[in-house]
DNA sequence: TTGAAAGCGCTAACAG
DNA sequence: CTGTTAGCGCTTTCAA
């Protein structure tokens, strides 16, 4: 019973007509009435399938697109894939993954894959920068970014940097409008100061709003020595730290990890010895705020009674800590999936970048200042 | 600077021979050293990469493989993605990713999506059963199953069920040995009692043996009345739980949700309220184990005090719990891992499944019975 | 050692 | 409305 799949071809023959007009049936194109349900009919005997190796061969260009997150161990990422691929089977798209552990040389080579395997089209939370993502563009790619731009994108606000109209309100979530450049613009930061950034649409969180809300909401708590505990790709986020807190920036209380459990214990851990007078620490993702916990924990701070922590993310175990952990939320589900659309809209008009809502959750972790 | 890719035959021509040549230079045929050296030169001039569309159709073959989890956001399915991902990496084969949604229907149209990429091999956490295997592999496709078996395999002890030679110990650990009807019995189970089982490999954890030890230890600490709250996938779970306990086991204590936190979450809080003389569960999943702590907190008992918890899966944020979680541990990365071992080396000898060892880790969530 | 040629399964021109 | 045909980029006989 191990017979070879049915070709067009065995369903023309089998149908008496030519391979041709299977194949205009199939894709719905002109037939008499009577043909059609003969081939219809005699395809669905055969249990026929299109290959769509042949057919992407032929058409020169393949369905499909790459997802690259930096690793599916991280729940936001988890979260951002299932809203990808939820847009994906909507739309019949296969989408081939790729986890890049937050390394650019791996990213690299997974964009090599995807060029041999003739898929076009990637959904990235890029690790590398223009290195990377200039020749893939170059090579004909169309990429969207999702949750982060490229490490050498222009994200530093520098001392003194001016808020952008914008400021105050993500107001404009869906209505979606930029590619990178703008939305540097639009979030607030200053353009490159390089020469010219990546044109690729982006689909990012607020993260302007987001940073800026938890540091008021910390210095309305009493807080004065805030720091922000970072790791790769969250160049925006201690961007939007450094303005929020405004200068000077006390730089001792900026900490970045690369992305590993054990760089975030340590890095967290780390704060806490060498700064004991921080009194609150805002982390950029969930990994980082895990390790503060632990951290907190086994160097005997309460929280939030000795620090007051918030969180970038919010995974359901935020909720399961005790005390519940307050975050900043932003909806990876939707990232994903917006991403997908601008992605597969990506042919018809310009896509444009949209930046989404980001939403401060208050729960248990953050308390006056003692 | 749009172009084209380069094709073979564009090396062919600049490099001045034939296409062929230019195949077998670089599948490392036979060709005289200055032949070579002039097409890896021009081949490399020119960033000319084979087409993997053009070399599938040709061999009727495509590279690649499948994987179907039912959650991402499930940080289990996650563990067990990157340890697929990491071992497709490094044999060079993409990923095509699927979120089941435990749903047999939309598993069997990503069935279908692979065979119309010509992905003929595939990693599956199952949710549907024969009904949606059967055919697959009919069709020709090399599938492994990981984490659980097909919810129609047989894996119910019934009451007295004998218990299997290795019982005690997953000492086959690594050695690997047995399809999924050998596996069965490797866990002690009764086999089949339909007709015949679907022969494909697979890569489960010693789920007979995690639960047994953690009832035992329940046991121990004098609870009695203890509970099982499970999900979709968690028949051998169950079955083990229920040889555990031994007869006759308690049926209001064995209750069921569907795959999402929301039902989890329903389930635990119902499992509580209706016996509220239970002292301790264990849960078949991350996700049941997140809803029981969040329906316990919620009706204001206590962990350990009013209830103990073991929770299956080892998963980060079991540690920030308070009191952190004892879980049955289980190598998701490994799984991952493991399954893609087989599901590569599924060409040369006959895969052969393999049963990775649990472990019990002792938190804080756990206390004598009061 | 090398090149020419035949397809893999499909779609799109182009005739009929 | 329908069939024939020419490839898409590649590997693989088969001769030279």
């Amino acid at each position: 019973m191990e017979s070879r799949r049915a070709t067009i071809k065995d369903v023309a023959e089998a149908a008496g007509v030519g391979v041709a007009t299977v194949s205009r049936v199939l894709s719905g194109g002109s037939a008499s009435p009577e043909t059609r349900e003969r081939v219809l009919a005699v395809a669905a005997h055969l249990d026929y399938r299109p290959s769509a190796l042949g057919r992407n061969l032929r058409q020169r260009r393949t369905g499909g697109m790459g997802l690259f997150v930096p690793d599916l161990t991280d729940t936001f990422y988890g979260q951002l894939a299932e809203g990808v691929l939820a847009c994906a089977r909507s739309a019949g798209e296969p989408v081939v993954l790729g986890s890049t552990g937050d390394d650019p040389e791996q990213e690299a080579e997974l964009v090599g894959m995807l060029l041999e395997q003739g898929v076009d089209r990637v959904i990235a939370v890029p690790s590398g920068g223009t290195d990377t993502w200039g020749p893939a563009i170059k090579a004909g790619m169309t990429v969207v970014f999702a949750d982060r731009l490229p490490s050498d994108a222009p994200t530093d606000a520098g001392p003194g940097a001016r808020l952008g109209s914008l400021s105050g309100s993500p107001s404009d979530e869906g209505s979606g409008a930029a590619t990178v450049s703008d939305l540097m613009m639009l979030d607030g930061l200053p353009p490159a100061s390089r020469a010219r950034p990546l044109d690729v649409p982006a689909v990012l969180a607020d993260d302007r709003a987001g940073i800026r809300t938890a540091v008021r909401y910390l210095r309305g708590l009493g807080h004065r020595r805030i720091a922000f505990l970072g790791g790769p790709g969250h160049g925006r986020r201690v961007a939007a730290f450094r303005e929020a807190v405004g200068a000077p920036v006390d730089e001792d209380l900026v900490v970045f990890a690369t992305g590993s459990r054990d760089s975030a214990y340590a890095a967290a851990s780390g704060l806490f010895q060498s700064r004991p007078d921080l009194t609150a620490v805002v982390t950029g993702g969930n990994v980082l705020g895990e390790a503060a916990v632990l951290a907190a924990r086994e160097l005997d701070l309460r929280v939030p009674r000795d620090v007051s922590l918030v969180m970038y993310d919010d995974v359901p175990w935020a909720e399961l800590c005790s005390p519940p952990l307050t975050v900043i939320a932003q909806p990876g589900r939707d990232m994903g999936y917006r991403a997908a659309e601008l992605m597969l809209r990506a042919g018809s008009r310009r896509p444009r970048s949209v930046l989404l809502p980001t939403e401060l959750i208050v729960r248990g972790s953050c308390g006056p200042r003692h």
